[in-house]
DNA sequence: TAAATTAATGACCAACAAGTCATTAATTTA
DNA sequence: TAAATTAATGACTTGTTGGTCATTAATTTA
């Protein structure tokens, strides 16, 4: 006999938020070019024709995510900022781990691989992450990092470098998890990871009273 | 009237040669997936099926380009590491150098963000360079690590997770520059940035003095 | 130079996936 | 309850691409 299909639910209210949930569990799981459209609609319970009555392409589905699951976070970190009193290593350390539970613990953590991934492919997507994102994330270490300067808590450096040498080991660790850390046996240690970067960090930005080691 | 196609050559030792460095530039401008073999072919002045004439699939010839352009840069870093005398902290700056001038500074600079993007779906692929290169590349910096502890150079740390923390920058350079680097209006200074990497790592992987800042 | 060999070709196949739209049916309105 | 509305469907179109193979022609051999 054939099997009778689902009952068709109208759940117009309900349907975008399920369909940015499947979307971002696939694009984390596969990529966003190898993720099938079909697979997101069927995860989330409608068929393809009903994810597009919601999102008019593939590309505005992940702005979609992003928008919904990012970027709320990056303004999280820039209150933080906004309202920290204390050393900037604190406030650094502060930014870290908010991001560390909203993003790093999260099936979010995936994003950054996907998008160092698809950038190239996807032009209107990456510019869109990078304007919303990336330029905001990087202003605020940015900000601590003059702000420590400023203080002669840190010691004189070239700004946007730092941020890059900064930021590399953090996003490393999640890229890595979603990509050739399928290869390893054994994840990295999150945690011990993240405090040897702080480590080696508060002892190589620190303004110190002897002469760098050149 | 008709274009006359280009006459035939037979070619049958140059052709490899010529076909992987054809899959290189492809790869490493749109990824795996996205590269199409027809292209690859083209590229290499022939037709695809010639292609097939000399590599089974897509991914022995991804081997393929592996095999010839990053494993001998490998075994050179080997060579060094095995001759070195010297301080451990000039080793690594050795190993990195040469890394540098190889693969930093040439096409094969694409490779890591090309693995890092296409692991999940090519998990052979994957394996392949995991055992090849990653694993030999870290024992690499894993035994200087040690050597640097074992003559007091550098304080005692965890080994493994401190490899990570020294690739992570030197990784994400290149991969951004095959990524997100086109959304910044200038690329990162590479020089400045190895620099600055370099003196943070050698204030703080070295043995101080006084106790550490925890 | 004629026959044999094999490098090279490109039309073709099968599978796959983004996006469309005529149709169906759940829900609301009159 | 009947008509109108619109959420949801899934078959279909269109375009793509990894891989195959019968055919072609450059080169070698006899």
């Amino acid at each position: 006999m054939p099997i009778a299909p689902a009952p068709r639910k109208r759940r117009k209210e309900a349907r975008p938020s399920e369909l940015t949930a499947a979307a971002l569990s696939l694009f984390v799981e596969k990529g966003f070019s190898a993720t099938r459209l079909e697979d997101v609609a069927s995860r989330a319970g409608v068929s393809k024709g009903t994810l597009y009555l919601y999102f008019d392409s593939k590309e505005a589905l992940f702005k979609a995510v992003i928008q919904e699951g990012i970027m709320p976070v990056v303004a999280e970190n820039e209150a933080i900022a906004a309202q920290h009193t204390g050393s900037s290593c604190d406030l650094l350390a502060k930014l870290l781990d908010n991001w560390w539970g909203k993003i790093g613990l999260t099936e979010f953590a995936g994003i950054p691989k996907l998008m160092v991934a698809e950038a190239r492919n996807f032009p209107e997507v990456a510019q869109f992450y990078y304007e919303n994102v990336i330029r905001r994330g990087r202003a605020l270490i940015g900000a601590a990092l003059q702000r420590g300067m400023a203080s002669g808590e840190f010691r004189e450096m070239d700004v946007e470098t730092t941020i890059d040498v900064i930021i590399a080991p953090i996003l490393m660790l999640v890229i890595w998890r979603f990509s050739m850390g399928c290869c390893q046996n054994q994840q990295a240690d999150a945690k011990l990871y993240l405090k040897i970067h702080m480590d080696i960090l508060r002892q190589g930005l620190r303004q110190t009273g002897s002469e760098s080691q050149v």
